[in-house]
DNA sequence: GTCGTCATGTAATTCGTTACATGATTTT
DNA sequence: AAAATCATGTAACGAATTACATGACGAC
């Protein structure tokens, strides 16, 4: 799943330039997939229209820089949908609290305390911004995801919450050297376990 | 947040070959955080190494390829420590059925279908391949981590459960040429919506 | 008069993937 | 006999970011 495809989603929801494009990826629901920048926004609208999957007409606004609006085409709605009917890879959920978390035995009690402070502010924050959407009419087709992103950040203050003194303690309560195994994966040698 | 930092994360509870890094990608916690190719982790391990935040020693094995493990150095520990201290970004989180959910109007109802079920089959996999990790002892220190993971999972499947029917209508609502704002964000032109 | 918004694009660089290259050993 | 596991690496390519480049308008 590359920037054209996000592209090409955002765009079945009706006309757009590159600009509103951005806009998408820093403040809708389509920025909790990752952000994009006009260095690579631009180039895949090109290439997209190259492809036939896209459309494009100049738009002259009064006292604005002109825009170029896309349109996706009937070969751009097929291609579309044929991405999204194959069997998808494994979501990516790429988040520096989770990798605290993986990671708290091996951390300072100091760095744990601002990451959970830090998180729930930003968690709180989200739940404040997304709740009052709900009742809009024009969320109506993302209500139910609305209510769900909103239940999973709250089940996730909850937890945090619940476990805030138990995380606490663990910081910093491994030394380098060591051996703590992950679901047994990794660091299989024989050699450091008899250290 | 790139391949370097995971790495050091990885490497934070204790020596691993680009080998054993790699299964903790594709099988372990860190897995959610997305893949990572031999391509991408041996060049990622030798620039940690020329950097001093890594350093290697050839391990010899009977039976088998000698294998470089690669342990923290003080500077490298120092600088996962400080990268971690950091105010982070926002995370990503990358995902098809995502995708596919804000993008539900706009899709054909098969389409819908097979990816609620092909949701559900995963996420309730998901669900049964962490819950008996709960009770071992070695996974103490992810502990909460574990039960966190899994509450979300079965939030997202009782959400998916509930809502299924209302999905399921809302697929193929809305053709090409309707408007349809998201979050009020995109689609700003004036044109379309005289239309 | 400086800053923010609107608006589009290119160039250099970094990041990461896929495919290629090698080779022994164990399992099916 | 073929496939999978263990093990490391390089080369070509593609994808995305950052920085650069430009310019008008409105708000403070």
């Amino acid at each position: 799943m590359n920037i054209r495809t996000i592209c090409l989603a955002i765009l079945a929801h009706g006309e757009a330039s590159g600009y509103d494009l951005k806009k998408n990826w820093e403040d809708g629901p389509f920025s909790y997939l990752g952000g994009a920048s006009f260095g690579s926004i631009y180039p895949a609208l090109a290439r997209l229209e190259q492809d036939g999957l896209i459309k494009s007409r100049e738009e002259t606004q009064p006292g604005k820089p002109a825009r170029r609006v896309y349109a996706l085409t009937e070969a751009g709605r097929e291609a579309f949908v044929a991405e999204m009917s194959v069997t998808p890879e494994k979501d990516i959920f790429r988040s520096h609290f989770g990798i605290i978390a993986l990671c708290t035995p091996f951390l300072p009690r100091e760095t744990i305390a601002r990451a959970i402070d830090e998180r729930l502010k930003q968690q709180r924050t989200e739940i404040a911004q997304l709740e009052p959407l709900i009742e809009q009419e024009q969320h109506r087709s993302v209500g139910w995801l609305l209510e769900w992103g909103i239940a999973q950040f709250k089940n996730e203050v909850a937890f945090i919450e619940a476990n805030r003194e138990r995380l606490e303690v663990l910081a910093g309560s491994t030394k380098p050297g060591d051996r703590r195994e992950i679901c047994g994966i990794a660091h299989t040698d024989s050699t450091q376990a008899a250290e």
